[in-house]
DNA sequence: TCAAATAATTCAACCGCTAAACAAATTACG
DNA sequence: CGTAATTTGTTTAGCGGTTGAATTATTTGA
């Protein structure tokens, strides 16, 4: 159905029964055959027919009628199934792993964290270690009634479609066959997703804030600076799928040089190493700067104007409306913000106007992993048709 | 078929019109209808009975067949149909008025231009104008046997959804209703398109290259500068379809101050007035520019850089791997362009493996009219339904 | 207890695509 | 020449999917 094919009956039942199923999902209670052949637009006689397959499927269930006012036959509240395919989202970042099972409903049911440095270890191993997180994490959610229908791995770098880690240069991986690695382990059977943190980090963002979200820019802090891009509640990937190099932004043109060889970009004046540079070493290094308030008041003002100058330039051209500030800027969040607002108000043309926002995220730590599961919940809720009769 | 609303059996011939349509326009030869099965997919069958429709609504014609080497019954061959409905393009531009009319084919076959300063006229008055002009434009159309389909008006300003022109900074204009204007006009009948002057001309680019370009900035050099998106040869329109302020990408924080209200924008560096300051006034301003090398030499590879480090920003955002330099940048290219490309391959993080293009348009002026004609045709041959039995 | 109201299902009709048979128009070749 | 081979394009039966109206199901209210 993306303008490209040719269109048959079969591609009309897949197209209305992922509109089926999204009407259900963004319901604020849970629906009747009748409200959504109202909110859908198709008759009551289709919707039933679709409904009965997505509950054949095992993606929609029944809840018992709601108490209604006045006459007639009580409805059939319709929810996504709790109890259906479920997806397994994946993390590798430089300082930790960590996974996490997420029903269709998007709730979290199972998670899971490994604290220590992975740079330690080469692609492999890593790769072998978060298998193994995944295939714990399967199991659990297998002994919970949930079946895992697909995975998906979130990288902190540049990642190819076909599940290639182009570069990621904070774990010092360059042309790692993750998608292919994976394959031969034991969640070898699975469908795999690999991408880029930051979007997967986005997508989890959007899930989390409900229906309030529908375009903004994900800012993720991490070692490096990434963002992920959602437009009209969608990822936008760019042409390549390289988008959001937020970190190699030029904010100043005669800057200090950069280790990807331009001069002035983003991450050196707000990157992590930027911003505890000359500070005591240690794994205390963030909560300490955090603590410093003086250092902090000087420091992170500073970082958020030329966060806020890259952004503005980002949104400028995007024409998105809020900042989500992801990473070790959500807690920072509260000395970085008001500088960030100020550039935007400043730079922004269509602030005069249409004023942005700028805020925190409202996820934990590991928020790409929850993104990953989320991404497969996603793509099974979008393309149904695969579920029923299957 | 925006995934969105419901599919029905209509909606299925919709899509598939516009599948074969689309064919037929790609394709390097007049394709048969036999061709256009095996391409698209469908049965011959079905692109029979397609095609009958479209050839009956004006949008196809047969042309004969062409001599085959081998056996069998020679294919009648398919064309876009030059006299079918035709799209008008409009363009109003500081210092002139342009009109096109361009048909199915993307041929311009009719064409007009007016110079002269449009601040000097309120907007009802230039409104009114370039009605005229097109009205002018539309009989000579239909003289040729051509009818006029719909016509789409290029403004250099921010365009809201339904044809409001926000504001447009260079004329002057701020909330203007470009579109209700024009709809008591002479071309009130038509259905209307109005939209940013950048975005226009990036369609323009689109059509004029082939099949070449798939994802490019165009950067349009007018008295502002803006810039035009497109992404897999569509359009892209940000969140709200305010993107492409590229004038206003900050360049340096603590540059000069912008009337924007912003400082170190780009056009402080590389806008028209910049490129001119100090030089003696007058229309042939910039061809004197270009005609004082030492100048040139001095003044545009600074600009050119400029220019590169804000595109660097943008192509680090969007991943697109072409910047097509458009309107006055055009022409000056040859100073420019090895700046911006000096500039990208250095600040872009991908450009390492993958090289950026930088290039001349192809268009001469007036670009945004023709790609607002293009923007009518496209439209038609996106959603031929309308057309066939109507 | 029955009428009104609302939910959900059933069924005939219609639309569009497919597959396969068929008709048309040309070349290849004995 | 004339027939076979080949390719294009059309016809027709069948199938899947939606519609709309009628029907069944289940509750409230008088």
């Amino acid at each position: 159905m993306d303008g490209r094919s040719p269109v048959r009956q079969a591609s009309v039942r897949a197209h209305n029964l992922a509109l089926v199923l999204r009407h259900v999902a963004a319901a604020s209670r849970p629906p009747s055959r009748a409200d959504l052949a109202a909110s859908t637009g198709l008759t009551r006689a289709t919707v039933s027919a679709l409904v009965d397959d997505l509950v054949g499927g095992g993606l929609l269930a029944e809840v018992g009628p709601a108490p209604r006012a006045g006459a007639g036959r009580p409805a059939a509240g319709l929810v996504l199934h709790g109890y259906g395919p479920a997806g397994l989202g994946l993390e590798i970042n430089v300082d930790y792993l960590a996974g996490c099972v997420v029903d269709l409903t998007g709730t979290v049911q199972h998670r899971a964290i490994v604290h220590g440095d992975q740079r330690r270890l080469d692609p492999a191993g890593v790769l072998a270690a978060v298998a193994d997180l995944g295939a714990e994490l399967r199991a659990e959610a297998a002994a919970a009634g949930r079946t895992v229908a697909g995975a998906a791995l979130a990288v902190p770098g540049l990642v190819s479609g076909v599940g290639l880690v182009h570069r990621a240069p904070n774990l010092a991986w360059h042309d790692v066959d993750a998608a292919g690695t994976l394959a031969a382990g034991p969640l070898g059977d699975l469908p795999l997703i690999v991408d880029n943190e930051a979007n997967l980090a986005a997508i989890a963002e959007l899930h989390a804030d409900g229906q309030g979200l529908d375009s903004f820019v994900y800012v993720s802090g991490e070692i490096g600076i990434g963002a992920g891009i959602v437009l009209h509640r969608d990822l936008f990937r760019g042409a390549r799928g390289w988008s959001g190099e937020l970190g190699h932004v030029c904010v100043r043109p005669d800057g200090p040089r950069c280790r990807c060889g331009a001069s002035g970009c983003l991450e050196q004046y707000a990157g992590q190493e930027a911003l505890l540079r000359d500070l005591p070493p240690g794994e205390a290094g963030l909560a300490r700067l955090r603590a410093e308030a003086a250092l902090a008041e000087a420091r992170l003002p500073a970082a958020g104007r030329s966060l806020g100058v890259a952004l503005a330039g980002v949104v400028n051209m995007l024409d998105v409306d809020t900042v989500v500030l992801g990473g070790i800027f959500g807690p920072l969040a509260p000395w970085l913000a008001p500088a960030v607002e100020a550039e935007l108000s400043q730079r922004v043309l269509t602030s005069a106007w249409s004023p942005m926002t700028v805020r925190a995220s409202a996820l934990g730590p590991a928020a790409a992993a929850v993104g990953a599961a989320g991404a497969v919940v996603r793509d099974i809720l979008a393309e149904p048709a695969a579920w029923v009769r299957a």
